[in-house]
DNA sequence: TATTGTTATACTCTATAACTATA
DNA sequence: TATAGTTATAGAGTATAACAATA
């Protein structure tokens, strides 16, 4: 009935079906859903340092840290001094990655047909614009950023 | 720029940043935001089987059973022999768990402003039902049930 | 001093498979 | 035969805090 507190739950419902249906048709290409969208950030900006990739997942840097140890590993990752920064430590496919990638984009594909077959263009393009305000107001509270104006009475 | 490749990228980071904020304030109350949702989900359907529990949630059996166990040991939850089916068990929320239950609602609700506060009352209302649809067209998707009418060229 | 990353550590969530007991 | 739940097991993700090296 009110959206306020529907909100959260359809929200949580909507990702983890993805999640689960993404995990379950990665498998047999040996990444999780979760390390696909590691995979995909790489693949769009390069050379990223670990706190750069991190926010943009956005993940946590020890949790991204942990991962990339594990892809790194398997020979998709790799992980170079970065050129300016000696502190820091440029992130980028391998060759191997660049072709996992590129196959597990694929094996995704009718997930996101089945995605957005059950919206018109227009409410697609509605909610992505509505999930990414809901994230920012999120992002917004998430800061230690104390409860400005955020109070309310109820 | 195409909803079809941003969707799932940007449900999983608005996912993400809802269940961060929502972790982080829940943590003084010693609940997850996951343990939370069983909570929640126990709080309005009453003397659920541990199966019909996780299938309102939605999670894994043996998932939930995890988190059960976890949630018994703190006395929130109590589990009991089912009235008919003696395989069965059903799953309530003991006083504490309902003390408990209503502590982090209150916690919570400032997250849930937050989030309807980016929306007006007509986009929340249609971001509910926007989820709720992708979430079906995961739904239909998941089970065994092959490759059906979903195959795509591209 | 602040920042990048590492290390150590711990816990939750997730899920599969084999199993017992009951329907 | 099918279903509810348990057990054992494993791995992935999450996050904090102390630390070293560099900016």
């Amino acid at each position: 009935m009110d959206p306020k507190s529907e909100l959260p739950l359809a929200l949580r419902a909507a990702y983890h079906a993805l999640h689960r249906t993404s995990d379950a048709r990665f498998a047999e290409h040996g990444v999780t859903a979760d390390q696909f969208v590691l995979l995909a950030t790489l693949a769009r900006g390069d050379a990223l340092t670990q706190r750069e990739l991190a926010a943009r997942m956005p993940s946590d840097p020890s949790t991204v840290r942990a991962m990339l140890v594990l892809l790194e590993k398997r020979g998709l990752v790799e992980r170079n001094t970065h050129p300016t920064d000696n502190r820091a430590r440029t992130v980028a496919l391998t060759k191997a990655g660049q072709q996992k990638y590129q196959q597990v984009w694929k094996a995704g594909q009718s997930i996101r047909e089945q995605m957005v077959s059950s919206l018109t263009a227009q409410e697609a393009r509605s909610l992505v614009k509505l999930l990414r305000q809901v994230a920012q107001s999120q992002a917004d509270n998430s800061p230690v950023m104390a409860t400005a104006s955020t109070e309310t009475g109820n």
